[in-house]
DNA sequence: ACTTTACATCGATGAGCATCGATGTCCTGC
DNA sequence: GCAGGACATCGATGCTCATCGATGTAAAGT
């Protein structure tokens, strides 16, 4: 891949302090230590879906419903469970439900009257696995 | 670990289908189905903190920002050095590392004219760990 | 058929946020 | 001291979002 994606500026005006702290006479291309090999540090595509899972998750109510499904038993809850110890009104608490389905983060089923919420196997671990791995490239 | 998490239901009203399928008969006044005795799977003041965390990087400029300067050489970089990639004005850039700087994901050291930005050790790590440990409560 | 219950959807509203241009501050070189 | 570069802060603007009340839908009981 090309060298721009490590935006090393070689400069070569002596006005940059950097070249003194730097010591720039090598022609510093490649990446000097973490980069993988190549490819850019995040697409802006694939930061725009990372993105849309996370702000999904980056609502205290939301946290807190994610937190609730998961400690039910058998790791679901109905909506009737979760608008009182939220003190959301029930509107509110399917609107956020929506948004976390929507993202792929919590399973929808509907079983007679009540509407049944759990996770989705492996989708938080997705999302915590980008946080540990922070190449971005790494998949 | 107490039952109170498992938010067991006992209901008594038979119009609630649940009824039948729990299978209760006690006479339980409070709570109507389900909410735990006391303690909440996630404490609100915690998904609070958590959601500043979440907030700071539920943005695609603030992922790619986190993974430009992780990728850089010595997993540090300047404002000159980010502003170009994510094609965002100067003002643009500082702002959003100032979120991540007051979210505690990033540091900020001055050295000169250059503003360096680094990862904050561990940060990133204890975001993860919260989406993979689910409970909520146990730490 | 009517009522009740559980839940989703629909506007509306108010708060928060991302982005920008202009400006201020600090440092460096002349 | 003066000019210029690097960065932060300020004020404004347009957009997104969280919350709510009202309403719609579907299922179960009477």
């Amino acid at each position: 891949m090309s060298i721009d994606v490590l935006h090393t500026e070689v400069m070569s005006t002596a006005t940059d302090p950097r070249a003194a702290i730097v010591g720039g006479s090598e022609p510093v291309e490649t990446a000097p230590c973490c980069v993988p090999s190549g490819s850019a540090p995040m697409d802006a595509a694939r930061a725009v879906s990372l993105s849309r899972q996370f702000k999904a998750i980056a609502d205290p109510n939301r946290l807190r419903l994610v937190s609730l499904v998961s400690a039910s038993p058998g790791s679901e809850a109905c909506v009737c469970d979760l608008t009182e110890p939220l003190d959301l009104g029930q509107p509110t608490v399917s609107h956020h439900l929506k948004i976390l389905v929507d993202a792929g983060i919590l399973r929808r089923e509907k079983r007679g009257v009540w509407a049944y919420y759990s996770l989705v196997p492996g989708a938080l671990d997705a999302l915590a696995d980008v946080l540990t791995t922070r190449t971005g490239t790494g998949r």
